[in-house]
DNA sequence: TATAAAAATGATAATTTTTATTATTTTTAT
DNA sequence: ATAAAAATAATAAAAATTATCATTTTTATA
């Protein structure tokens, strides 16, 4: 794990952690506001990418128009639900092994796979679809 | 296949068809402005849009700060080269039968998967690694 | 074919998300 | 304690996409 150096870098971390939103920028900014008043949105921004860089999150990359991050590094995919624009942790990665089939057949060298399913969740397949951002 | 009604929109469609590139809207724009003089960016977009919207396309979702698109609405994946920002088909999708037991399993309604990946092309790892976007 | 209504477009302004800039503050090393 | 290095806050700037609206094109119909 990286080395959380400044007092705020840690805040953001620890925050991203917390959750299993898989927030953007702006959730964990407008969740730590309030306690962290001089807190600045393009501190968040930076070290979010700075994470990302450096393996200490990943990217999800942008779901309806918002980068979204998340602290777990270990293979498992995502689901988005259309009628509440949530992302769900989906325990399954892409098989190893099938993987490394396909780099043999396209002569690419495959690094990364990232599943992202959408749909209806539980939740909003049950009734009130509110729309949560 | 949607009915294409404008002179446009049946150009922009002619472009995504002709193309493997997952083009861009800009993309798109700047391979049709020369021999399309009175074309306009936010045309391509809106059509773009309506594609997607109408089943006649499909977004791959933002790639590198641009959202792409795929005339092809088949099933299959796609991959990401970090070297020259190429996307190319891969010819396997998500299997359907695997998408109903994480429907079972999870209880959402699962309707799409798209699955991306990224290293690097055959191209790029066999020497100069010039960029392209 | 002529023509009126509807739809689509071009040009550009506006919006939105993310990044860059820079003076200031915090952290680190000594 | 203090100087150098790193990080931050505030905000300007950049970049991609969408909205607006007057004009043009297309469609439907007489």
């Amino acid at each position: 794990m990286r080395k959380n150096f400044s007092r705020k870098r840690q805040t953001i971390y620890a925050a991203l952690c917390s959750t299993r939103s898989h927030p953007s920028a702006e959730m964990i900014y407008t969740a730590l506001k309030p306690e962290n008043p001089d807190l600045s949105l393009a501190t968040v921004y930076r070290n979010l990418r700075d994470f990302c860089a450096d393996g200490t999150a990943v990217s999800l990359g942008v779901i309806n128009g918002h980068e979204r991050f998340d602290a777990d590094t270990s293979p498992h995919s995502h689901f988005v639900c259309r009628g509440c624009g949530r992302v769900y942790d989906i325990e399954e990665a892409y098989p190893q092994q099938r993987m490394q089939e396909l780099g043999e057949r396209y002569a690419y060298s495959f690094e990364t796979c990232e599943i992202v399913f959408t749909g209806m969740c539980q939740e909003c397949l049950g009734g009130e679809n509110k729309i949560q951002h």
